[in-house]
DNA sequence: GCCAACGTTGGC
DNA sequence: GCCAACGTTGGC
């Protein structure tokens, strides 16, 4: 079992839209450290902290789960949709796909500035500078310490 | 809207 | 294989 944080612009797709949609294909990984984490390390059951960047405020907005774990991601070999890449090739795609289900949205946004001002979570990727990458590795003690904050109702394990 | 960080591209 | 140019991310 990993546990991972997953970036979304919210006005792009939020932790309300993935509640209305009960589940949605993590769409549109262009970057190879993520893709990697997408292909051999996600696995079903995972748990993600759905986080919510350029939005105000920047944070944890709630819990998914993996549902699916990696599978070809089919934009890729389409020429029509936006995410095509004609690099990727069918004998040897090039991008992937999970897929997250919703588990549980907090009553409040785990802000940003609340993340670097906790305690333990100094070494969590998303609250260092220059932590781009949208597929980031969450360790288990810093997942407890969010779900803390967040006065989760999924009972910690 | 600005701009620092950083990944990717492409000329050489 | 180096590295400048360029594009994107994302906090502020």
């Amino acid at each position: 079992m990993n546990f991972w944080l997953f970036k979304s612009e919210p006005s792009v797709y939020s932790i309300d839209d993935l509640k209305r949609d009960k589940s949605t294909p993590w769409e549109g990984v262009r970057n190879y450290q993520a893709r990697n984490f997408l292909r051999d390390t996600v696995k079903n059951g995972d748990l993600v902290l759905f986080y919510h960047s350029n939005a105000e405020p920047p944070g944890v907005a709630g819990i998914a789960r993996i549902v699916k774990e990696g599978y070809f991601d089919p934009h890729a070999f389409d020429p029509k949709s936006k995410y095509f890449d004609e690099k990727s090739k069918k004998d040897n795609p090039a991008w992937y796909l999970v897929d997250v289900g919703f588990v549980e949205k907090f009553d409040q946004v785990i802000s940003l500035p609340m993340l670097k001002g906790t305690k333990g979570l100094e070494e969590m990727m998303v609250t260092k500078r220059g932590a781009r990458l949208s597929i980031q590795p969450v360790t288990k003690a810093e997942w407890d310490i969010v779900l803390k904050l967040a006065g989760a109702k999924l009972a910690v394990k």
